[in-house]
This record gives C-alpha cells, sequence and structure tokens, in this order.
DNA sequence: ACGAATATTGTACCAAAGGCCAATGGACCG
DNA sequence: CGGTCCATTGGCCTTTGGTACAATATTCGT
C-alpha cells in the first residue's frame, strides 16, 4: 500500500498571480497545493483517486466554478469544493451551496477563514473516503455471491427460515443450507444479525 | 388521529404590507398560511407538533431570521426554513445555507420560484415527519425493554449464543432464552436479522 | 472437449433456538 | 401488606441451523 498525501488543496483558477500566492500562504500552514488555471486543467490533470478538496473561482474561462462542480459531483470521488471569488452574488451562492460545497468565500479572504474552511472540507474528505473505502470492500465481498445465492441471501433478510425459502426456490431445505453457508463465508458475517446490518447499508431489500 | 394540515408556510416577516400580499399569492396557490410578525412572536404562538415550513425575512426587531433558525434547529420537529429578503449578502447567505435553510431568495421574488421553494420545503417536511414518527415508534418499543434485556439484546446483536451471553452475564442458557424471546416480542422483530437493522438504525452498539 | 465453478441433493449428527408450563425471590407501589 | 413487574431458573420437546462427507448435473471458458 502506497501511501499518498491527503491534506493536498486543488486550487483552480485563472488568476495566477492570485494563486501562487494562496498556494504559499496554505503550504506555509502545512497543506500540498496543486495548481490549475482552468476547470478543464484540473478534470484533465486529476488523479483518479485524488484525495483533499477543491478550491475554485466561480469565473474562469472555459466551464466556470459552478459547472466545475457539477461535474465533479458524478465523479466517483467528489472532493469537497470551497468557493473564493470576487465576482460572487447570492444566487451563484445558493446554486454553490445547494450544490454541497463546503464553503463559498469572497476575495479578498483572511487566511484564518480559508485555512478553516480548507480544513472542514479535508474532514469531510477523509469521512467519504473512509466511506467509501468501507463501501467498497463490502460491495465486492456481495459481488462474489452467485445469482443463487443472492436469492436466497433476499429471503433469508426477510427472516425466512430455510425450508420456506426451499418451497419457495423449488429446492429443498438441505440446498439452502448450503447456500446460506456459503453466504456466511463470502460475507464474511458473523451472525444473521450482522447480515441485516450489512444488507441495510448496501441497501439489499428483502424478497417478496 | 385528527388530521392535521400539512402544507402550511408560517411567514415570519415584520413588514406586514408585504406579508399579506405574498400570503395572498400563497393562499391562492393552494397553501395555508399563518402570518407572525417577528421570531419572538414566531416562537411563542408555534404548535409543538407544527408542520409545514418557515418563511423568514433575515432583518427584523428582535431576534433575526438567522437566530430564528438556530432557535429552529434545536426544535424536536425543526421545520424548513425558506429565506426570503431584500437586505441579504453572501456572508448571511452562506450562514443560512450551511444551517440547512430549504433555500435563499431576495425581493423581489417571482411567485413561480417561490412557489418551487415552498413546495420542497414541504416535500423535506413530509420526509423528516415521516422519519420522525418512525422513530419514535421503534424507540418507543426499544424503551419497553428492561435494563437486563438491553443488556442481552447488545450481546445478541454481537452475534454470541445464548449460552456464552449466559456466561458473560453470570446466567444459565435458559434465562437468555426468555430474555431473547421477551426481546424479539417486544420490539416486534420477526428475525435476527430484522434485529440487526432495527438497533443499526436505533444506534444501539454491540457488546464488547 | 476438459476442468472449474455453480447448483443441487442426500445422509447423519449435533448444537442451538424456541415454545410450553411452572415456580421462586426481590423490588417497588398504592 | 398485597399486587405487580422484573429477573431468574427448571424440565421437556420440537424445530431449526450448521457441518462433515459425498455425489450428480449444468454451464462456461480455454
Amino acid at each position: 500500500m502506497i501511501s499518498v498525501a491527503t491534506r493536498i488543496v486543488h486550487i483552480v483558477d485563472d488568476d495566477e498571480s492570485f494563486s501562487r500566492a494562496t498556494a504559499r500562504s496554505l503550504k506555509a500552514s502545512g497543506y500540498t497545493v496543486e495548481l490549475y488555471v482552468s476547470a478543464t486543467d484540473f478534470l484533465a490533470r486529476r488523479q483518479h483517486e485524488a484525495r483533499g478538496c477543491v478550491l475554485a473561482d466561480l469565473q474562469m474561462p472555459g466551464p466556470s466554478g459552478l459547472e466545475l462542480q457539477t461535474a465533479l459531483a458524478t465523479a466517483d470521488n467528489p472532493l469537497p469544493v470551497i468557493f473564493l471569488t470576487g465576482t460572487g452574488d447570492i444566487p451563484s451562492t445558493v446554486i454553490a451551496l445547494k450544490g454541497g460545497a463546503e464553503d463559498f468565500l469572497t476575495k479578498p479572504v483572511l487566511l484564518a477563514d480559508l485555512v478553516n474552511a480548507v480544513d472542514r472540507a479535508l474532514a469531510r474528505d477523509e469521512q467519504a473516503a473512509a466511506r467509501r473505502t468501507r463501501e467498497a470492500a463490502m460491495r465486492e465481498r456481495f459481488q462474489r455471491l452467485t445469482a443463487r445465492e443472492t436469492e436466497v441471501l433476499r429471503h433469508v433478510i426477510a427472516g425466512r427460515l430455510n425450508k420456506e425459502i426451499g418451497d419457495r426456490l423449488s429446492a429443498t431445505e438441505r440446498t439452502i443450507k448450503a447456500h446460506r453457508a456459503a453466504i456466511m463465508d463470502k460475507l464474511g458475517a458473523g451472525s444473521p444479525a450482522e447480515l441485516g446490518r450489512m444488507t441495510e447499508e448496501l441497501g439489499v431489500q428483502p424478497l417478496h
């Protein structure tokens, strides 16, 4: 496992003199900083598994900050976005925050406020990344189940007895037992209660 | 069960001529409207189990709209808040939306925009009320458990066998069975898997 | 076509869970 | 003080679940 920096601030701003100055301040505060001159630049150069947060201007050549936010939202690792702009208005602010932005700051910004927002954004990213990792692991285990086993699982979490599941699936109780054992094994669940929690989190619905 | 109107808009604004005009428009659009001249007025007159949403101005004599929002947030039924103001700025907008406001509109507002926001707020309130009802029902059932039963429950959802639970609680397996039966009965759970889901939702932690 | 994975079933045994009936001792309340 | 609720235990019997060992049919990819 390669350790990758997670306290990264991705600055997306066409005003390079401002970007560089902000980058210096943030680096001095202990963050790693990456600079991008446009949303397109960021979307092209960003790593698939990138971590950290985005600090974006609103108005830029090419896609706007809000458009960048929209594009990011559909990514599999939507980094938290902080807007920092000198040209903001209330409607933009509303759109940004309703779109899940971590914060919406105006230039000039106090370093303390910026650091504050960045810390919150990084914390959120950490949470989200942890959740993604956990869910991915569970989903992977879940996908090791065969179609039949999945079907059995959905009956099991509905609380049915092996015998009844056998009837519904036109199989004997013995067969269901075999599937059930495979399910518990593949999912690594130690008990039915744990199965219930896992499937709840994965959104697996009880059958019928 | 008494049926109470749920499509209510609680308008909190000191500008009464504006309030009345807005109320007329909203009533014409099919909503029930209640008027309040200040945040204090609203907090005093509102019903404990009130439903609907709040449409508040930002600047008012007495507590501001943002202070009203803060006060509401700690209530057991925090109604969704829509801000509608002529004196807004970006910082206020950020505070309001980060505080969970449904929307932040500026005067003058198009009726269509207002109706849109109100509909979303009412939908959210409906969701929240349904969730509260469901959770309250579950919590009530959960609280029927005796201290001992709760203890047993936390071992059960940890996946332990009756025998082992008995050992840990210095009781016989037979006793644990009795508790277990009482638990399933009181909680209305049909299966261990369902127990797992319920306790997950209630935040009951497995023991040890 | 051959091997691997999958789905299925069987026999048999043991452990665990649940239901039924009954009883005891302690704590709290009116 | 008597009644109620709670925690506890007992025996007995049935059902259910889990596991070990083993075997057959099907599908699918190389």
